[in-house]
This record gives structure tokens, C-alpha cells and sequence, in this order.
DNA sequence: GCGTCGATGGCA
DNA sequence: GCCATCGACGCG
């Protein structure tokens, strides 16, 4: 199967973020492959960005962010929940997207509708923290289909970060159910219930 | 359908 | 003390 290399993830986070949407995450673990088609995603733009952890400067926690591109961040959060990150830009630079919401595939049958509950599902942990995403046990293939509908909204549970939290830094599969919960605020044209 | 709340641990 | 969350619960 085609890969996602470096020269990918070498690249602004909002435009890795859109480009992701519709791609496929590969999994392998313990001998088998999950995959699931990306529906969901969030871009952290940068230091300057106080939406992103990266804001709190290089610490132990956020290290992998200002390493190269193409690396998995991987933190716990809530004391219960991993998240999934790509690095991107450059070396240096603290850039990254969150992985928020998939739909799976090969007649797997999982909710992956929310970062927290993908993570689970497909066995990402902070032992990934830091891993190539070239490598085997993580990757990114590129959408093979059609291309989806893209919507944008504000990014989920960054009240905190002043101003960044209404940038349209969150991006979707309009026409996928999986996205997760707190579903942007936009009716339908033309549609109304009486 | 929507608002509220508690779980649970690492981090600054 | 705060989280880049989730699921349970109460409501009417």
C-alpha cells in the first residue's frame, strides 16, 4: 500500500490537516491492521498559537512537537484519554494536527467518533510517542477515492486560548457521520422543520 | 435532544 | 489547579 513520506508532513499543519481528511491511518499491532479513513481533523499552527501546547514552550511533554515532521505526539489527557498528533513543518518549528475522528474499515466495525475513543480503538498509546510515521506500526496512506467535502470550524475545547479559539482550525468530512460530538453549528440551506 | 457532572493522572 | 474527553444521568 502507498505510504505518506516526509517531503507530506513537511508542510504547514493547516494544509496537513486539510490533506488528511479522507486519508487512511494504518495501524499494525500484534500481527493485525486497523485501518480507518480519517474524517476529522485539527490544526495547531504554532508557538504563537494558544490553542497549542507548543505555546507553553519545549518541555518534556511537548518535545516531539519541535522535532521533525513526520513524528506521532502522543499525550494523556484526562487522566484516561491519548491523543493522536502529526508533526509537521520543519525541525524547529512546533507544528502539529490532531487526529480527531475516523471511520473504519475492512468491515471493522468501531466507534471512532472522537480522538479519545479512535486512540483506544486502535491501540495508539504514549508508547507511539515519538514514532516514525514511515515506520510499521503507525502510518498514513494517501485518499485513494473521491475527494471529500470539506467544512471547517472552530477547534473543540480550546476556550482558554483567547482569541485562537475562533480560527476555523478544525476540519471535517461533511458528508461522514463519524465526525465527532460537538458538531459545527451550520444549517442546511433551504431546509427547515415546520 | 441538550446541559451538567465526575472520572482520573500527568504536568506546570 | 488545570486540561486538545467521554459517558452517564436527569430532564419533561
Amino acid at each position: 500500500m502507498v505510504k505518506l513520506y516526509h517531503a507530506f508532513y513537511t508542510r504547514p499543519a493547516i494544509d496537513v490537516a486539510r490533506d488528511l481528511v479522507g486519508a487512511i491511518l494504518v495501524r499494525r499491532f500484534r500481527g493485525r491492521t486497523l485501518r480507518a479513513r480519517i474524517v476529522e481533523t485539527e490544526a495547531y499552527v504554532g508557538p504563537h498559537d494558544l490553542a497549542s501546547h507548543a505555546s507553553k514552550g519545549r518541555t518534556a511533554r511537548t518535545d516531539v512537537m519541535f522535532g521533525p515532521p513526520g513524528r506521532a505526539y502522543v499525550y494523556l489527557i484526562y487522566g484516561m484519554y491519548e491523543m493522536l498528533n502529526v508533526v509537521t513543518s520543519v525541525e524547529g518549528d512546533p507544528q502539529a494536527v490532531l487526529i480527531r475522528a475516523g471511520e473504519p474499515l475492512d468491515g471493522w466495525d468501531a466507534d471512532l467518533s472522537g480522538p479519545g475513543k479512535l486512540a483506544r480503538a486502535m491501540k495508539i498509546s504514549r508508547a507511539l510517542n515519538g514514532a516514525d510515521l514511515t515506520g510499521d506500526a503507525l502510518s498514513f496512506a494517501p485518499n485513494s477515492g473521491a475527494r471529500p467535502r470539506l467544512v471547517a470550524g472552530t477547534r473543540v475545547g480550546v476556550d482558554y486560548a483567547g482569541d485562537w479559539k475562533h480560527e476555523l482550525l478544525r476540519f471535517m468530512d461533511a458528508d461522514s457521520r463519524a465526525v465527532s460530538k460537538p458538531r459545527p453549528k451550520v444549517e442546511p440551506a433551504g431546509r427547515r422543520s415546520p
